[in-house]
RNA sequence: GGUGGGUUACUCAAGUGGCCAACGAGGGCGGAUUGUAAAUCCGCUGACUACGUCUUCGAAGGUUCGAAUCCUUCACCCACCA
């Protein structure tokens, strides 16, 4: 039993600091039904979720399934900071209101995956509110600028001449100090946050704790360009409450290679089905296609239920297999005799007049499934399907 | 506090008086091809019913027939010195 727990656990993970401490603890709760607490920390920035988060999430549901109580640990008063990690630039201070506003949708998400009854939310504001100055400065003496400057993002900017605050500083330090309060067994992040984890290792040291929590790294999940990481701020995400069609198709627009990473780190399979299906596709036994719909189709029904998943392939095909129109498109009244230019960007589709110029110049522009090449068409009463690209569709009443 | 350097479009980055709506790269968008994959090729990428007009190069003034380019003030950033 221990064995499997600790394969699963294992699986996918970048890296695990003291496996030793988790095997024990996983023991002991076989044995003598004693939990333990496993942390992890989410800033309360971004209040919609995306296929990164839940990386970490199902991690965190798996060490629920082996006795795991998880510390949903909110960092509302580190995000007033703003975590250096992986931007090259300080963060906007969030306002008290934002973050509370950004807090209950967050954690709505996020019980799509976790089970709820074996999570507590803690907000780090409750304790570090209360350190004072006093306790800021003995958190503070627990680390050299030497130490600091070693983080990777730290020196990098440092040696780019990227500013960097001194509360940058104390980020790290104060995510650290939620380990000492908390008196976690386990964290876990990404491997961008390792730093911060083991700070956290070396903290509850200082503060003379028994134990030390183990560290566990998932990796970070790269969003749909494949390179660069899955956040909202690059667009290149799927968030858990995007429509079914939305994650069908997301999903299937990623590339071949991305596929692979992506079932690793999100699919139930087992890593040897995987393994399998992979084998398959390269001798050409499976063709990729339908490797990556049902991976589309897992992760929609994850987030919904199979019946709507379906739905949403179904869609998906009517659309851009069978170029059929989508069933749902958003609909607009217009004035007799409106520019087709105008009627384009009064239905979103484009963002200027101009662009729409460009876009029905190059062929871009439908109406009714016919290219139109005139940009000076002027739209006669009637009801039109416009569409621009292939994606982008609008119905038109002109009165 | 002192000295020097910087701030250009989504990002990086050229441009140091007219040839500038502003080189180039990345990204994005579109077309062809396809499996809405990758790769590849081609085009577009400030706004405006548009062979012209308007607004843009940190902000505000000024010099000039003419300014992203020169001058003044301000704001922010960086380095070195203290």
């Amino acid at each position: 039993m221990v064995k499997q727990a600790l394969e699963e656990i294992g699986r996918g993970t970048a890296e695990i600091i003291d496996i030793e401490a988790i095997e024990k603890l996983v023991t002991k709760y076989y044995d003598d039904g004693i939990t333990y607490t496993v942390k992890a920390g989410f800033d309360p920035t971004a209040p919609d979720l995306h296929l990164g988060h839940t990386v970490l999430l199902q991690k965190l549901a798996t060490f629920q399934k082996f006795g795991g109580r998880v510390q949903f640990l909110i960092g509302d008063f580190t995000a007033m900071i703003g975590d250096p990690t992986g931007k090259s630039a300080t963060r906007k201070v969030l306002t008290k209101e934002d973050i509370i506003k950004n807090i209950t949708s967050y954690t709505e998400q996020a019980f799509k995956i976790l089970d709820e009854s074996k999570t507590t939310i803690v907000y780090n504001n409750d304790w570090l509110e209360k350190l004072g100055a006093d306790g800021m400065l003995q958190l503070a003496s627990n680390l050299t600028v030497a130490r600091m400057l070693e983080r990777d993002d730290f020196s990098k900017r440092y040696a780019s001449n990227t500013p960097i605050a001194v509360s940058e500083f104390m980020y790290p330090l104060l995510q650290g100090y939620d380990s000492v309060h908390l008196k976690s067994d386990i964290e876990i992040g990404g491997t961008d946050q390792k730093f911060n984890l083991l700070m956290g290792r070396q903290l509850q040291k200082a503060y003379g704790l028994k134990k030390q929590q183990a560290v566990l790294m998932m990796p970070i999940l790269e969003g749909l360009d494949g390179v660069q990481k899955m956040s909202k701020s690059l667009g290149n995400y799927i968030g858990v409450t995007e429509e079914p069609k939305n994650i069908y198709g997301k999903v299937l627009s990623i590339s071949d290679e991305l596929m692979w990473r992506y079932y690793e780190l999100l699919s139930e399979k087992s890593l040897a089905e995987i393994a399998q299906l992979k084998e398959d596709v390269a001798s050409r036994t499976v063709h990729p296609k339908t490797a990556k719909e049902n991976l589309a189709l897992e992760i929609t029904t994850r987030f919904y239920n199979e019946e709507l998943a379906t739905l949403a392939k179904e869609e998906f095909n009517s659309v851009f297999k069978a170029k059929k129109i989508p069933t749902e498109i958003p609909e607009f009244e217009m004035e007799n005799g409106i520019w087709i230019c105008q009627a384009l960007l009064d239905a979103g589709l484009e963002p200027s007049t101009s662009q729409a110029r460009r876009d029905i110049k190059q062929n871009a522009v439908s109406i009714d499934q016919k290219k139109i090449s005139d940009d000076k068409l002027n739209l006669e009463s009637g009801e039109y399907i416009l569409q621009v690209g292939k994606k982008r569709f609008a119905k038109v009443k002109v009165n």
